[in-house]
DNA sequence: CGCCAGTTTGACCAAGATCAACGCAAGTGG
DNA sequence: CCACTTGCGTTGATCTTGGTCAAACTGGCG
């Protein structure tokens, strides 16, 4: 039971324009867009560091600069559950109730933009395009979430790790090449298995070489079509 | 394979069910939510009817007046997942792409109304309250659809079915005695479980006295503490 | 070099799935 | 009205997947 978080991130103050990702990707509502930038703190977070811990105040949404974040929760028995991994352009941290259910830590170095949430209410009533960028940025989410009940509820580990790696490549660089900057346990706790399990299915894909292990933060892709046929078979990649 | 009944329904069906009126409850934007009224059409469909089918256009979105709806998903080789259970006041069919993932099919006899996506894209854009209102109803699926993940990824079997009997305690009426509108294999379907094994736990709660089954569609919370428990061990109640 | 964190592998175990049979109440047709 | 069917639900016996426990391996670093 090794699990331990390291010290606290630090700020980098300054408010950056760093562009990349989901709302801004599909915008063409530069205004808006703008004037959100103008409401954003841009920070920086070490690895494992907290950005917002489970009971807080969900004053503020997030959107990764560059990095990757993990939305975590702890259980008392010391089971961990991963909800989300989060890359670049991704959002995190929107949420309804005043209190933060999951945490979010820092999976490597991790930079984001902060926006306070009740700056961004009354953007959004100004800007109904907004809005809709927001809510479709939700409904995103949503779906994912969907896709990945599904896998928890009724996919095989090997199915699950399969449709993992496919998802990994499909958000991350499209390149037999991949890595992950995540450990295995928070695969395993991302994907609701044990650590020893995912070794052993990595292993055995090793084996039958569908994919290669040069180091374990770097998995290269050999024989995509055939992690596609064992995903297919439990319904599809969840994402 | 539905009936419509009359052109309009009225929000003040029921007010009431603690969970139910994701959008009415919170409302107090009655002009906005008159003008959603009347872009609505009443329907009717009966038990296991499909509302829609996955693949179909999602052209419209949904909010149930009377009755359960299932939102579930077939898999090639027979397994199936259950996404949601809808009752009174619940919004579903709300979706991003412009094809259906999951199918809705009706538990029991249900009267829902439903919204063409189109017109109330345009009501959004007039009304900023009604936008918020909608992205809360998706933010708060959501958080429960986060709940469902926690609880498929990292609980056990007995604690899926003491978090699934508490949830109905909340989200029907808040009474001993609980109506399940539901099968047993939609439960099983539902937690991630096969039938057996739900007919198995719930025989070791009637055992151990935590609850009664008159009949199979009732079951009496004889020690909601002895459930909450359970369930307690696991993080918690999904949603 | 030895230590430490993370990863991998093996031996064994148990939760839950699968397979099979039976119960039971609501139709259905003779 | 009574056999017969049909669709759930329940229970038991057995098997499999993935979890648990334990030990070995690896690469980085003081």
């Amino acid at each position: 039971m090794y699990r331990q978080i390291s010290n606290n991130g630090h700020w980098s103050g300054q408010a950056g324009a760093a562009y990349s990702g989901a709302i801004v990707a599909q915008s063409g509502h530069l205004d808006a867009l703008v004037a959100l930038e103008r409401i954003g703190t841009r920070l920086s977070f070490a690895r494992n560091a907290e950005i917002y811990a489970e009971g807080g105040d969900s004053d503020y949404w997030y959107k990764v600069v560059s990095g990757s974040v993990r939305i975590c929760k702890l259980l008392a028995d010391g089971r961990r559950h991963i909800a989300e991994f989060c890359f670049s352009g991704d959002c995190f941290g929107l949420e309804n109730g005043s209190e933060r259910i999951y945490s979010a830590e820092a999976v490597d170095e991790v930079i984001i933009m902060r926006y306070r949430r009740s700056a961004t209410e009354q953007m959004v009533d100004q800007h109904p395009s907004l809005a809709r960028l927001l809510r479709d940025t939700v409904l995103r989410e949503l779906s994912n979430a969907h896709g990945r009940m599904l896998m928890l509820g009724r996919m095989t580990a090997p199915e699950r790790v399969a449709a993992f790696l496919l998802q990994m490549y499909e958000r991350r660089a499209r390149t037999k090449v991949l890595d992950l900057p995540m450990s295995r346990i928070d695969i395993a706790d991302y994907l609701g298995l044990t650590i020893e399990t995912v070794c052993r299915i990595l292993s055995a894909f090793k084996r039958e070489e569908v994919i290669a292990i040069p180091n374990p933060h770097r998995i290269e892709l050999l024989d995509r079509c055939a992690l596609e046929a064992i995903n297919e078979a439990g319904g599809g990649a969840a994402i």
